[in-house]
DNA sequence: CGCAATTCAATTGCGTGCAATAGATTTATG
DNA sequence: CATAAATCTATTGCACGCAATTGAATTGCG
């Protein structure tokens, strides 16, 4: 099986701790690059790797997320969902539209509030829960992560996204 | 400004390292859940944060990795491209077109084997560089990460990617 | 040599992502 | 009350990302 390389544009300036310590506080030499590629290749990976684990299911990996996020907390306004998942409705609106013809949810407009529309879950959508039990075992067997690092990793990601948001302004 | 929220799908089982630590081993419970979103997200705020500066060079985002690709080496095949980049020819054929009738790249078939396709920069293509230069350093200011933070992560989401890669026949 | 298998780029089709816009509804303001 | 401003969803247009297919060129094998 062919393996995709890793660190490319930085020939001549490997990744390596001891390396990069002789020219701190020069973050522009390649260091970003590192981290673009590192979590551009990571996201296309973990996309990669659910979904032969999602195709049974019918579902592609951002249905996925929204499934989850439905799951966690039922009849969600499309805006809400936006804002958790960092979609807009540009992208939502198609994608509900195709969860709803594959028979999992429901869209109906608010009475209260014409403007918003709640989503809910059909019985298959609830069902689907159950059946999709096993996903994040498999996903969780296939990081091979532990519970430190898993952990660690996911704040550190957290943390670049939020202070990535956050700096428009500068 | 509105922020985007992060762990919501861990209602009741916030990401903090001693709640999850009291029931180690249960990967399946929404750690995968957590680094899934995580990374979706942070992968995303990447691409934001990088679109503004790239919009003046006229390039998007996976235009610049490819970019960056033939500053570090010119003259690559689209297969070469694509196994760094980890992208098909479904992906970069399109891709290279625009770059093509941006002035950026030129495309010509290898005398030698007429099946590959070599991409060399063009004068613009190669001015480019010099005045992207600017980018990687804002990114890098961005990312507000120290060199241990990032070296750490990149390696993290390598170590990842390479597990999430290597797993498809278990 | 001759033909099948392989390799490589391009194309097609579908599903995101996102900016920009439109349309409808609600809220704020005079 | 009327009108402007804000809010929310849907649509359009463009650019990925990838599976599947096509078509051309090369390699391998008898």
């Amino acid at each position: 099986m062919q393996k995709i390389e890793h660190g490319f544009v930085m020939t001549g300036a490997k990744p390596n701790k001891n390396a990069m310590a002789a020219n701190a506080g020069d973050t522009a030499t390649g260091l970003d690059a590192m981290l673009c590629f590192a979590i551009y290749g990571a996201a296309h990976a973990f996309t990669r790797a659910y979904k032969p684990l999602l195709e049974p299911l019918g579902l592609t990996y951002p249905q996925y997320l929204v499934m989850m996020a439905l799951w966690t907390e039922d009849g969600q306004k499309v805006k809400t969902l936006g804002d958790r998942l960092g979609l807009d409705s540009g992208t939502l609106s198609p994608l509900l539209k195709r969860l709803e013809q594959s028979g999992l949810v429901k869209r109906k407009r608010d009475a209260e509030d014409e403007r918003q529309v709640k989503i809910t879950l059909t019985p298959q959508g609830l069902d689907l829960k159950e059946r999709s039990s096993g996903v994040m075992a498999e996903i969780g067997k296939a990081t091979g992560c532990n519970l430190e690092e898993a952990v660690a990793l996911r704040e550190a990601l957290v943390g670049l996204k939020d202070r990535l948001e956050g700096a428009e302004s500068e």
